[in-house]
Order: C-alpha cells, then structure tokens, then sequence
DNA sequence: GTCTATATAATGATAGAC
DNA sequence: GTCTATCATTATATAGAC
C-alpha cells in the first residue's frame, strides 16, 4: 500500500523548477529560457508538456497545494496539541526566515502578481491561503473553543503576512525574531 | 512666500504616469511604451528626461517620499492628537480599499520587487517605511510615552501590512473592515 | 520525448532630423 | 524638446528533424 518508486519525469522536474524560481523572480520574469537552464532541457521541450506558459503557472500552483496539504498532515500527525501545530505554523517565520528576507512569502507574493495581472489564475492561487486557514481554524476550535476560531486563525494569517512583508522590506532578521515572539506570546495567551 | 505657478513639465508627467503604473503592474511590467501611450508622447522622448529605466524608478521613487513627506505633514497639521493622527495612517486602508484589494500597498510590492531583483534600489524604496516608522514612533511617543513608541510603531505598521497583503490575497473588502475595526480599538485601549 | 531552427512581437536603448 | 527610424536582445510560441 506504500507509494514507492514515483518517477520524477521531466514534467515534474518542470515544475519544481518552476516553482522555486516563480518564488524567487515573480511569473513574468521567470522565462522558459531560464527553466531549461536550470535543469538542462530545451526550450522547444516545454511544449510537449504543457501547451503554454499559463499551464506551467496551474502546475504549479497545484503542486503547492499538494506540497502543503502533505505539510498540514505532517503537522498534525507529529504533534498531539493544537498549541504544538499552530506553533509549527509560527516557526516558519523561523525556519525559511534566509528566503522570507530576500523574496518574501511565495503565497501572496504570487497572489499579488497575479492579481495586478488580473490573470485568471489569482482564484486558485489564493486558494493556498484558505487552506491554511481551514486548517488553523480546526486547531483553534480544538484549542479553545469553535466560536473564535476563524477569527484567531485569520489573524494568525494576517500577523504572519505583516511580519514577512516588513522584515522582506526593512531586511531585518531581529524583527522577525522579535515579532514571532510575539505571535507565541499571543498563542499562550489564548 | 508661497509656491506658486510650479510648471508641470514633460519631466513630472512621467513620474508620474510612472508612479501609477508601476503600483499597477509593477517595475518590470512598466515599459516605456506604455508609458509613453499614457501621456501621448514619443518613446524616444524619454531618453531626454532620463539616462534609462532605473533612473525613472529612482526618480519615482524620490517622488513618493516627496508625497508622503506631505501627507504625514497634513495629518499632523490637521489633527491636534496623536489619537486623531494615528487614525489618520490606519484609515488609509478604508479610504484606499479599492486599489489595495486589486493591487495591494504600493511600498510593500515595490520593496519585494527590488528586493527579489537584487535591485541598487532597494535601500531607497524601504526607506519609505522608515518615513511612516519614524513619524508613527513620534506619535506614540505624545500619546504614552517614549518607552513604547518604536515597538507601537512597528508593530501598527506590521499589522496594516498583514491586513492589506490578506485583503488583497482574498480580495475580500469585509475583511479589510472588520481587521481595521480592530486597529482602532487596539489604538483606543493604549 | 527531445532537439534545432525559426516566426513574431515586445523590450530598452541609440542616432539623428526637425 | 520632441519626433521617427532603427538596433540588439529577449520573450512566447511553432514546425519539423531525429
């Protein structure tokens, strides 16, 4: 019943590439010319795996999705407390803090681009934030209580987006550090 | 003594068609075309006013510290309390909620573009921040003393970033009033 | 499945007429 | 000061050989 012996074909290769480099250079810049470098294909290949760039882009936001829905599981299934899950949530201010001070936070600054863009894709690119919010709404309901737990989790949200951006923009780690500890401040708190 | 009769010059006219479009559509997505549509003149024209791409930034750049400068200035001239002026910055997220939920904060986007292009210009577009900490800190320095001020200042601004990044990523404008709502009554209960 | 070659459009930038 | 004409480069995308 284990998932064993999952090719990694050229397509995924494709998007994984894709993928990092969207976060790092933003849609519009990331070229084909680029990606082929990166993991030494050709140009003309791409259109054998996807019919043009906008099915890269669904690729791979569906690979995010896949990627942090396998993320909230692991979440859940290593930690037995709510406060322990939602602090994993906390930390990744911590743990990607080298990449959330150079490039920001891959979620909204997608979202943004492609809502500037007024691209098609901006639906399912926020979808990403609903999922996190659906699942930090069931660990606040088990924590406290099914009546605030929307809320607390939108505010988790929005004080997690507030901290990246600032520290993105002021490229400051001790504010990330000192904002985080606020952010587990707040969740003891509850 | 006053200013008077200040010609709006060919120079003025894209900076500021400028300023719009790359809040818009970002840096790179500006071109000179269109700009140039936007104010009907020629695309050679501009290497005239400017030596190339990045000096326009720059000069939009200098533009909007100039703008916010006055702003800043304006709140504090009419409003005699720091609660009143404080107001002031955190009710730009109602008055602005339209272009804020279709392109996001002008600041914010520009810094994590600079950012992720490793862009010279980066230090200077996050300067604005320094601009809104520095005036918000002198603020909340009237309003309760010096102790906190900084820690207030930051913290307001952090939380405006998440609210806008959230609303825009959502596009959902209830959030930006019931967050905003929440801004005030953490003002009112300092 | 992957490649080379190419078509087409848009970009930042330059030269020179007026 | 503003324009037209042009260049070099890069982009997405297509056609067809292997």
């Amino acid at each position: 019943m284990a998932e064993v012996d999952i090719k990694t074909t050229t397509r995924d290769h494709i998007i994984a590439a894709a993928d990092e480099l969207i976060y790092q250079q933003g849609f519009s810049k990331t070229s084909f010319a680029h990606i082929a470098e990166k993991i030494s294909i050709s140009r003309g290949n791409f259109y054998y795996h996807f019919k043009n760039k906008d099915q890269i882009l669904d690729a791979v936001i569906h690979f995010r999705m896949a990627k942090t829905h396998t993320t909230l599981q692991q979440w859940e299934a290593l930690n037995s407390t709510p406060h322990e899950r939602i602090t994993c949530y906390i930390n990744v201010l911590i743990t990607h803090q080298k990449d959330i001070l150079r490039f920001g936070c891959a979620m909204s600054n997608l979202s943004n681009e492609l809502s500037r863009l007024d691209h098609l894709a901006k639906g399912n690119s926020a979808m990403l934030f609903v999922l996190y919010r659906t699942w930090l709404r069931r660990q606040f309901a088990l924590l406290g209580g099914k009546q605030m737990a929307d809320k607390h989790a939108l505010h988790l949200i929005v004080q997690w987006q507030g901290i990246a951006t600032l520290a993105n923009a002021l490229n400051d780690p001790n504010l990330l550090t000192q904002e985080t500890a606020k952010l587990h401040q707040w969740l003891q708190s509850l």
